[in-house]
DNA sequence: TAGGCCATCTGGTCCT
DNA sequence: AGGACCAGATGGCCTA
């Protein structure tokens, strides 16, 4: 499923589709991800290019946050279904003004453990958007994946590639890889989902 | 409903 | 010692 094959015989229109921005169906995550986002660049963590503006939010969570009770009791494990992050905002929210309990340093630090991995992903979800802007995708795909982001950025930068060594014009370029059947040089595939082949 | 994708938690390892 | 990074496990959501 959601094979992205970048055919430049697809109609007449694909070679300006292929410089053009880009998906229009990517739904600006979810307030969550805004949130914590905000949270995340407040401390400094976001990813260098990030271009995120942001107010902090609950900047010193690590140290405040939490009801060690409501932990989940083991891998995976959440009461009630995997507590949903907004709920977990609105908790951190709500408890920032507890103490940390003294007597369950390990619970403590797992904790801030997991703060941490959850803005580390975060940065690098907001790296992996910051991505898929640059590339080129046809407007009514819908958002790529992360390994297909990653696929496509590879074949995409191949492509470049190819385009500088030539030394023609890039549309020529493409005109003639129209003409003749794209195939570069290095096997890549304009196709995702599927995997691209090992040249 | 199965499979793909994703977020989150977790424990291990490495680095500073 | 504490933080960063990583991979495995788990469960939720979405789509064909």
């Amino acid at each position: 499923m959601e094979d992205l094959l970048f055919d430049f015989d697809q109609d007449g229109t694909a070679d300006f589709a292929l410089w053009g921005q880009m998906d229009q169906n990517f739904p600006f995550q979810s307030q969550l991800d805004t949130f914590l986002l905000d949270c995340t660049a407040a401390t400094g963590q976001l990813s260098p290019w990030s271009s995120f503006g942001c107010q902090s939010v609950f900047p010193d969570a690590q140290l405040t946050f939490t009801d060690l009770d409501l932990q989940s009791p083991g891998p995976g494990v959440c009461p009630g279904g995997e507590s949903s992050p907004t709920e977990e905002s609105l908790d951190v929210t709500k408890l920032s003004a507890r103490t940390l309990a003294p007597h369950q340093p390990y619970k403590v630090q797992r904790h801030a453990a997991n703060i941490r991995e959850r803005k580390r992903m975060l940065s690098i979800n907001s790296a992996f958007e910051e991505l898929r802007c640059h590339v080129p995708t046809f407007p009514y795909e819908k958002r790529l994946s992360k390994i297909d982001t990653l696929r496509l950025a590879i074949a995409y930068i191949a492509l470049l590639r190819e385009i500088l060594m030539s030394g023609c014009d890039p549309k020529s370029y493409v005109d003639e890889c129209m003409k003749s059947g794209y195939k570069n040089q290095t096997n890549a595939i304009w196709n995702t989902s599927g995997g691209l082949s090992a040249p």
